[in-house]
Parts: structure tokens; sequence; C-alpha cells
DNA sequence: GAGTGGTCTAGACCACAAC
DNA sequence: TTGTGGTCTAGACCACTCC
């Protein structure tokens, strides 16, 4: 493992645990560089990694703050899998799946995952129910020429760990959009809307290392149940 | 100007120009380090900055791929004040200040920002009229200890630039959170809500460069017009 | 084997903060 | 003046891709 990887882990968990309180100062990067017997680069790696997660404050002259995580609980936000959240919340959490076939991609399809019309394409569409609600409905489209089977138990699991871990396709980035909608007759008939005439509607570009498009996700929720968190550093 | 900032800003302008188009590679770091005649670690400085905001993808083994931008035309996740974002808009925009007043922190409010029931808190509520139509309102409270004085007509401009322009106060970080509500009483008489029964609320707190909370704002949004797009790197 | 990006080092000088 | 983080250098070795 990498030496500033185990840094900032060692140093997140602190601030996590709360051996490192918020307001307090970390060790100067001389003094940590010293104590860890790394060069000051490696460590200020480990710290920048610390500062753009939301961990700690780096102030000029001063030194490095540690941050008020608990406000926002942990910054949810990029890549994060419906499982890794499940595992997070209370209640029960069901996945249910609807529909798992490849189809040929349409206008649409062909354009959200930059191929062409007729490719083959997996279409899956779950639902999540938690504590007995269809809460969120999710529509995967994935590239069929680089999946080749899907099984459904992999589908009432995660899809991600499936095609991370068993087919050895590495995720590396995704462009989200947020946007509200009207529900469709599909929301509908599988989502419990509980009156709501909107949903809240994530969309998702996943691509893989190589920077090849490979799946597109719309994750349509019920708007009471949405929550998107972000941590924003200033661009200067 | 920082060198790794001016190589940036270079690189990513001939993106955005076309000059270097998706699915090309950039030239190696090794070559850029010696065209620009600086040392290699300054080199990557520049491409981490172009990968973290969505320009290239860095293959290893292979090299810079540059990605192809305009299917989400430019990432606005991260800190865009409305003004910035009202550059790039077609149609009339405009601002109205319904109040700014000084106000005491109630139990939220202190909450919210961190300080004390009945410390002065600046109250500013705005809307933000696109076509005609009132499609945003914005609900601002800062804490008036860091900022004395708060003219109306900069209200209508940008509360951002006035901080970090002529009081000195240097915006760091922000802690977002985006939920769908009922819309309030006063959604209701300040937006033109066009009969929709959600607003799309963007809840902000804003850090200084000292890592101190300065500022909470909610972005009460009408949900048709709301949009928010999100580029996420993977995190290993 | 040649070329690529990823990690790491041991220095250097700077701007800024605190005393 | 001392200590902090910010930038920058000129090397080194590694893992990976491609031929």
């Amino acid at each position: 493992m990498n030496k500033y990887l185990q840094i900032y882990q060692e140093l997140s968990r602190q601030i996590e645990e709360g051996k490192l309180r918020p307001g307090e100062t970390l060790p100067s990067e001389h003094a940590l560089s010293k104590s860890y017997g790394v060069s000051r680069e490696t460590v200020r790696k480990a710290l920048n990694l610390l500062s753009e997660h939301g961990y700690i404050q780096k102030i000029k002259g001063k030194g490095s703050v540690v941050l008020d995580l608990s406000r926002f609980e942990f910054p949810v936000s990029g890549l994060v899998s419906f499982k890794e959240l499940a595992k997070k919340m209370k209640g029960t959490v069901e996945t249910v799946v609807h529909e798992l076939t490849k189809v040929p991609a349409d206008r649409f399809l062909a354009q959200q995952l930059n191929t062409e019309e007729g490719d083959r394409i997996w279409k899956v569409v779950r639902t999540r129910v938690i504590d007995g609600e269809a809460i969120i409905l999710d529509k995967d489209f994935l590239r069929a020429n680089l999946v080749p089977e899907l099984p459904v138990d992999r589908c009432r699991d995660s899809i991600y760990e499936y095609v991370e871990d068993d087919l050895g396709l590495a995720i590396s980035f995704a462009k989200k959009e947020v946007v509200a909608e009207k529900p469709s007759a599909e929301d509908r008939r599988l989502l419990s809307l509980a009156g709501f005439d909107t949903v809240i509607v994530v969309k998702n570009h996943v691509y893989l290392e190589d920077a090849c498009l490979f799946q597109y996700t719309e994750s349509r929720h019920r708007p009471d149940k949405f929550r998107f968190v972000d941590f924003a550093r200033r661009n200067r």
C-alpha cells in the first residue's frame, strides 16, 4: 500500500473516532514527516486528501485544523453504491428486480451510451424498498459488449460490485445530473409515491478507467426521502 | 502566478476551445515538462487539476486522454455564485431584494451558524427572476460580526463578490445538501410556482479560509428549472 | 525494451502568521 | 525571528502498456 494512503487513512480514522477533535491543529508537516519517516511531499499528499474530503482545513502560516464532520455526518458525495448507503441506514432495505433483459439501443440510449442504434444493451429495472415502501426506482443501462453475463442475484445485491470484483472492470468516474420531473406511468406503477407529483431524478453517466463510457443510470427518488450531500472547495 | 496554474489554465482553455479534442492524448508529462521548462512534478500538479475538474483522464502506461465536456456542458458543481451562472444563461435575469435586515439568531439559526441565540445576523431574502418568472428564492443568513455593512445594491449584484472583494474575506469551502420540500407560505408568496407542490432546496453552509462558518443559505428552486451537475471521481 | 504515468525523496526558496 | 504551509526542482525507482 502507498505510504501517503496509509497516512491518510490513519489520520482520517483518528478524526472519525474523535481522537483528533474539531478545532485542534494537526502536527506540522515537518513533524509528521519526521514521525512517519517519510518526506514532506508524501505527508502533503496525505493532508491534501484529507482536505479534499473535508476532514481538515489547511491554513497558511498556521497549520492544519480539524473540521467538524458531525454537522453533515459524512460527505456522501461522489461515487457511492446503493449497497454502501444501505449499510448506514436503519430499517429494512430490499431490492426488487422488475426487469433484466438485453435490448437493442434506441436513439436516446445510443446517445446516452455513446454507441450505435441497435447495439445490445443490458436493461435493468429495480426498486429499492425501504421499510416496505418502494422509495427509489433504478433504471440501469449497461453496454452488453463489456458485460456478457448479468446474473439476477447480483442485481439484487450490487451491480457495481459484480462489475468491479467479478468482471475486473475498474469504474473511474461519473458525471451526475440532478433534476426534478413529473412522475411517469412507470414511476406511478413501481414506486410508492404517496401522492407526490414530483420525482427527483439522478442521471448518471459512468466511465471506466480507460475513459470509456459504459453505463447510464437513472435513479428516480420519491422527493421526501431524497437527500444529496456535497462538499465543495472553492476553485481559485 | 503559479507555474502549475498557468499550465492548467492554458491546457483547459485549449480543451474548451477544441484545440485539444476528446479522445486525443496530451503530450507526455516528460514532454510537457521539457516544453514548459518546468519539472515533471509541476506538470503533474497541472494535470491533476485537469483530471479533478473532468477535463482529462490519466491512464497509467498510456497517457492523458482528453474527455468529452460537451455532453454535460460545464461541470458546474462546487462553489459557483448565481452571478457567474447567470452570465451563461440566455434570457433576462434580475434579482429582487425582499428583505435586508439584522435579526437576532433564533435557535435554528444559532445552530446552523454555530453561534449563540440572540447574536446579530444579517437576513437577506431575494428572488431570482428569469424571463419574468420568480424561479429561485434565496434566503441568506450571514454572521453580522464579520460583515458590518451590507448595501442593498450589492445584494442585487452578488453578495459573494462584495464579501470577497470589498471585505477581503476569503471563502474557502461549503457543505451542500439538496432536498425536496413542500412549498412554504413564503415560497407561494414570492415564487412563481406554476402549480408545483414541491420545491428543491439547496442548503449551504459556507466557510471562510480560517475554517470559520460564516453563512447559511437556502436556495429554494422551482422544480422544473432546477438542475445540479456534479463530477465525481471514484475514491480508491 | 521503450515509453507512460505513479510514487517518493531531500533539498530549496517563498509568503504568511505569530511572537 | 521562528514556524507554518505553498511551490518547485532534479533526480530515482516502480508498475503498466505497447510493440
